[in-house]
RNA sequence: GCGCCAGUAGCUCAGCUGGAUAGAGCAGCGGACUUCUAAUCCGCAGGUCGGGGGUUCGAAUCCCUCCUGGCGCGCCA
């Protein structure tokens, strides 16, 4: 593991992108064609096979400043360019000025022979090693079970933090949640008096307080435990903390159904019984960042390139939102977290310039934090759009959504989109679609393979690492050790978008290729070099299947 | 009025930070199982990349402007 430098770029690509990099940036100095001022020597993918493994623009970037002929330079530059021909079999000038370079086979040979040496890891890489991440989703109060909605941001942070992971951070999945605010009284006074329906009183029951089916369960609970002792108990906080109890546990319960785990839950009350509070207004009024006006206490988040300032303490005496918020980012600074994200519904973009302005005005290091906005998952029936609301009890459970199409579909449908993309959920498509889900695509072509791999056993033919990969000859093949061996460029590239449907794109891709040499040819044959050979490549590619479907969090199962 | 996100095939969406002929899955049409799994493969059809300007060798991608949809813009959270 200790050759990782710094940056951004690893593995076999990584290097012989260097390498040609540094051929070039050379070939160009000795001609003289390297202008004045920045310039880069830009890498780029080809757009297919045909025109080569790698490219570079060069020479039509320097056709305006030199004001010359794209081709003409190109054709300058690949005269003079000393390439060594064990790594690069072919060079050749195409298009307005591209100069594509096709890998020598040994080469690609070399990549497969370090997926296998790999196994597991292969795709993984220390660019976070010895730094600690946290990434915070979900994040709902207690109020109700997870929604749909809730379902996306849950799979999103989950598969943000396993990506870390597999980019070498320590990573500590927390869920923030308040249990004292307004909405809990209300929970509590909801709960309250559904018991007291239960107890025979006529109640008539607020619009505004929670009409779902558990509430009514909540209470019908209490009854057994406690029968009508509390019918007078008013003030009892039994109401209000039962309630917080039940639905958490029922969240968790959801969360662990997808195979999400929190390490860690923050509850805002604790910011107030610690004294984190006060001590953020302390630490502002003593930069002078905060003024009263209308009795109220303002932050002046104008310096800090805001509209207007914003209320942090009302009148009333109690903070706004934002003083919490700002005292919790403080906590995860403090914490020692190198990298913090943060994972909001679309409806809180307005909300974090305010908090980052806070935590930046405590003297911290903004940068290190990385807010994710997702937009919302807007819900079908049908033609029917369904307005989700927790409170009037409309929306449809995350855990419906399970029992109807499964945990790896719903995994899978919550990250194959860009989470700035609106997404729309038909709902009665759902189960329907999920026959047709592309992840079973992506998890036949793991299974295929683990039964090819039992077929051969039954043949007597093993994997072994030694094989001959020389013998792997087939366009198809060649095919899909190139795809293969952009993973842990893909990997790389997820660290800094934190984009997962870029992961999902891949092993759609890498699966379509797969497949297709399944078709064409055949693994166990009669040769007995060959199939070993085949059963190295197919055991490579069942290597990175399973370590992308583990990123996403889906299983890769043996069998279908 | 202001801010953010989106507008790409009939539908749902990708498009790797400005590259070569814009892709996939559904839906439609036509083919391929005596074979290691047909949850697969092959082919056909489908596009003024919302409209209009601009930047440059080159734009779905960057800038300006307009249109449409979503989410926000509180001493609510």
């Amino acid at each position: 593991m200790g050759r990782c430098q710094d940056r951004g770029d690893r593995g076999q690509r990584g290097v012989m992108k260097e390498y040609l990099r540094e051929q070039l940036l050379s070939t160009l100095k000795k001609r003289h064609l390297l202008p004045e001022g920045d310039f880069e020597v830009e890498m780029v993918r080809t757009r297919s096979k045909e025109f080569g493994d790698i490219a570079t623009n060069v020479a039509m970037k320097l056709a305006s400043r030199l004001k010359r002929n794209p081709r003409e330079i190109a054709q300058e530059i690949v005269d003079h360019l000393e390439l060594d021909s064990r790594r690069i079999s072919k060079v050749e000038i195409a298009g307005p000025g591209f100069i594509n370079f096709f890998y020598n086979p040994d080469w690609i040979y070399t990549q497969l022979q370090e997926i296998l040496e790999k196994g597991d890891s292969y795709g993984k890489n220390d660019i976070g090693r010895g730094k600690k991440a946290q990434v915070e989703f979900v994040s709902a109060n207690p109020t109700g079970p997870l929604t749909i909605g809730h379902g996306r941001q849950a799979v999103l942070g989950d598969t943000v933090a396993n990506i870390l992971e597999a980019c070498g951070y320590s990573v500590q999945r927390e869920y923030y949640f308040n249990n004292a605010g307004r909405q809990m009284r209300i929970l509590g006074e909801s709960v309250r008096l559904r018991y007291l329906e239960l107890l025979g009183e006529k109640i008539d029951f607020p619009e505004d307080y929670y009409q779902g089916e558990y509430i009514k369960e909540i209470a019908r609970h209490l009854l057994e435990k406690y029968g009508d002792s509390l019918r007078d108990r008013a003030d009892d906080p039994v109401f209000k903390d039962t309630a917080e109890q039940l639905i958490f546990e029922d969240i968790k319960k959801t969360l662990k159904r997808l195979g999400i785990v929190f390490d860690s839950f923050y509850n805002e009350k604790s910011l107030y019984d610690e004294g984190k509070i006060d001590e953020v207004i302390r630490l502002l009024r003593e930069k002078g960042l905060v003024y009263e006006k209308d009795g109220a206490l303002w932050f002046k988040t104008t310096e800090f390139g805001a509209d207007q300032d914003r209320v942090i303490v009302k009148s009333t005496g109690e903070p706004t939102y934002r003083l919490p918020d700002i005292a919790y980012h403080k906590t995860k600074f403090d914490r020692g977290f190198d990298l913090i994200v943060d994972i909001f519904g679309a409806d809180h973009i307005a909300t974090y310039p305010d908090v980052l302005a806070g935590v930046k005005a405590l003297g911290y290091d903004v940068s290190r934090v990385r807010v994710l906005i997702h937009q919302f998952v807007t819900l079908m029936e049908g033609e029917e759009k369904v307005k989700m609301s927790t409170r009037k009890a409309t929306f449809v459970t995350l855990d419906e959504l399970l029992d109807r199409v499964g945990e790896d579909v719903t995994r899978f449908f919550f990250v194959m989109r860009s989470m700035n993309s609106h997404l729309n959920f038909d709902l009665t498509l759902a189960t329907k679609e999920s026959e047709e889900n592309p992840v079973y695509y992506i998890q036949y072509a793991h299974a295929r393979i683990c039964n090819i791999e039992k077929f051969a056993a039954r043949q007597g033919l093993r994997f072994d690492p030694s094989a001959d990969l020389r013998l792997l000859k087939e366009e198809e093949e060649l095919d899909l050790i190139r795809k293969m061996a952009e993973f842990p460029q893909v990997v790389i590239r997820l660290h800094e978008t934190l984009e997962p449907q870029n992961l999902a794109q891949y092993l759609t891709d890498l699966a379509t290729i797969f497949h297709k040499f399944y078709y064409d040819y055949r693994v166990v044959t009669e040769d007995r070099e060959l199939s070993l050979a085949r059963l190295a490549l197919v055991r490579a590619a069942r290597y990175v299947f399973a370590n992308g479907l583990k990123i996403l969090g889906i299983t890769a199962p043996e069998v279908m």
